[in-house]
DNA sequence: TTGTAGGCGTTATCAG
DNA sequence: CTGATAACGCCTACAA
């Protein structure tokens, strides 16, 4: 449309273009400070028609800002397929969008923290959202060391630490009495790495719909720190040997894994066995009987989550400790 | 470990400290310029010890780069539960770390670009990869009257773009070859947006293998822009009626749903029906039946289109098209 | 209300 | 081989 723009504009060339100094044009972008209303009208008009963008590396220099904001993964959480992270993003995005923030990925290991170590050093970001709490919270320790306002994804039970989550520790609770109460008492529970405070919290709720019910639920039967399809089969065989109900799987990853497991052997949903699982993800479309699962806003997550984090940025008070709701979806398989 | 550091060390501090220029310090950590070998190791030892490390914004104001580079892509990419972009994201994270860069996100609409927009002109980042082309590429158009390098994930026959992707035309082909001489003839296809150009190369692949031998497809057997469960269900019993040998899936989402449906009318695979995919994701892991699919390796596709983009990003000459390989996965689905 | 001047932390140019 | 000094583009006292 227009002729391409050949160099940028500085706030000089405005100032130039216009007789007027940087100050002025300065004070007409940014608002503050007093300046004539005439005088501002005409340095917006002329930013407006000639599409002047102020330099943010120039302005991050000045006041040690950068406009961005990290979010923080372990790398395993991508290879899972699990569909939580695109989603979380997707909520993180659109909020800092609207304030003007970009978002830089920083993926870590258990054993290398060493980007994030960078973009700490670098002021690369103003602050930063950690996805999922660890158990043995290595990044959250480096974050505390920094002077970097951070927020978790997932709960943590360092009160030094501002997180937001679902309420995972009811939402399973919640499940497992609806489970209890239709009269499964042997249920199983298959659920992943341990480290992550999210499988601890879902088993904490697991325990505590038994306790309130007054059962005493058969630990024999909670199979933890499955990592692998083999894995999950052969907890599922073992699963199968024991007169089971019912099987909560922690993650719909896990699920499909048991899942498969259990078509396999020509088990039927939810006639030989009950099925329950987390996140109501695509990963469970294929099944044939619907899946019981408990279903997060992953999204109204990451907004939230990145909502605090901008108050954080801005010094504002935020609490210590956000719980987001969860909605349980009953299906067929727990009929 | 150590106190807290309560400022920052600066360039400055660090000459003074050692009663050197700025400038000499710069050229021990730069490695540019002449410098002699004995002040060069007393200022990176200095700078070990005191862990000083250059401030990002003030470089990239001087030397007018961010050491950020942008990953672009569709909103609904990431609604889709496909893992294609974290994987992406994991090998665009590894070669840009290894080059002390970093990746900022970036979500587009079809409508809307603002966010794009933004961070061109901000000058946020270096360079951007654009995940998927599209037809009708607004994204690429926007950042061909920039002056901003970018390379694009997956083909685009525009001559001016710079892009990297598994030959899905190719992929394509040698799968419907293998069926094609398998004796399967009625083949149906299930594919969606056909504004993703990937969709189209498959297609282009699945008529150039019935040219090659001799086979004309039914056209009334192609079903595109497939982009709900519903209507995937709809396709399928359309596709039930019409004695069809075997089922194409374009991606594994689909091919998923095309599964549940098969399933809800207790079709055996591959007795009754014969299913293929692309991907090869955990999304079919719950099928019964290992589905046949086309493997690509998504990682090693990020890896490389980030490397091409540094390369760009440098001024270094680099080829306009990169097409890496994909395998085929026979399973029993196709037996 | 507006302008001047200095600073943010680096790199690059040009002397010495 | 090393050191002033001027950019880079914006912000902000302090002056006028």
């Amino acid at each position: 449309m227009q002729e391409q723009e050949v160099k940028k504009l500085t706030m000089d060339d405005v100032a130039k273009e216009l007789g007027v100094s940087k100050t002025t044009v300065s004070r007409a972008v940014s608002g503050k400070g007093r300046i004539g209303e005439e005088t501002r009208q005409r340095v917006l008009d002329y930013i407006a028609q000639h599409n002047y963008k102020p330099n943010v590396m120039a302005k991050g220099l000045a006041n040690n800002r950068t406009y961005n904001i990290g979010m923080v993964l372990q790398a395993d959480l991508l290879s899972s397929d699990l569909p939580f992270f695109p989603k979380a993003l997707k909520g993180i995005s659109e909020v800092a969008a609207k304030e003007e923030y970009d978002v830089i990925m920083t993926l870590v290991d258990t054993n290398d923290l060493s980007r994030l170590a960078r973009v700490i050093e670098n002021h690369k970001v103003d602050g930063l959202i950690l996805m999922r709490t660890l158990q043995d919270d290595k990044p959250a320790e480096m974050l505390k060391k920094s002077d970097i306002p951070f927020v978790t994804m997932g709960l943590s039970d360092d009160p030094q630490v501002f997180q937001v989550d679902n309420d995972h520790v009811d939402a399973c609770r919640e499940l497992t009495s609806i489970l209890l109460l239709k009269g499964l008492r042997k249920i199983a529970v298959v659920s992943g790495d341990t480290n992550y405070v999210i499988n601890r919290k879902r088993l904490e709720g697991f325990y505590k719909a038994h306790e309130e019910l007054g059962y005493t639920p058969d630990e024999s039967l909670i199979f933890t720190d499955v990592d692998s399809e083999l894995f999950a089969a052969r907890v599922t065989d073992t699963i199968l040997m024991r007169n089971v109900n019912c099987i909560i799987g922690a993650d719909d990853l896990l699920t499909s894994l048991v899942l498969k497991k259990l078509e396999e052997e020509n088990m039927m949903i939810p006639e030989d066995m009950r099925l329950a699982s987390f996140h109501d993800s695509q990963l469970l479309k294929a099944a044939r009987a619907g899946i019981t699962a408990i279903k997060f806003n992953t999204e109204e997550l990451g907004r939230e989550t990145c909502k605090v984090l901008l108050r954080r940025i801005r010094g504002e008070e935020v609490p210590q400790v956000t719980k987001l709701a969860y909605e349980v979806a009953m299906r067929e398989s727990t009929k």
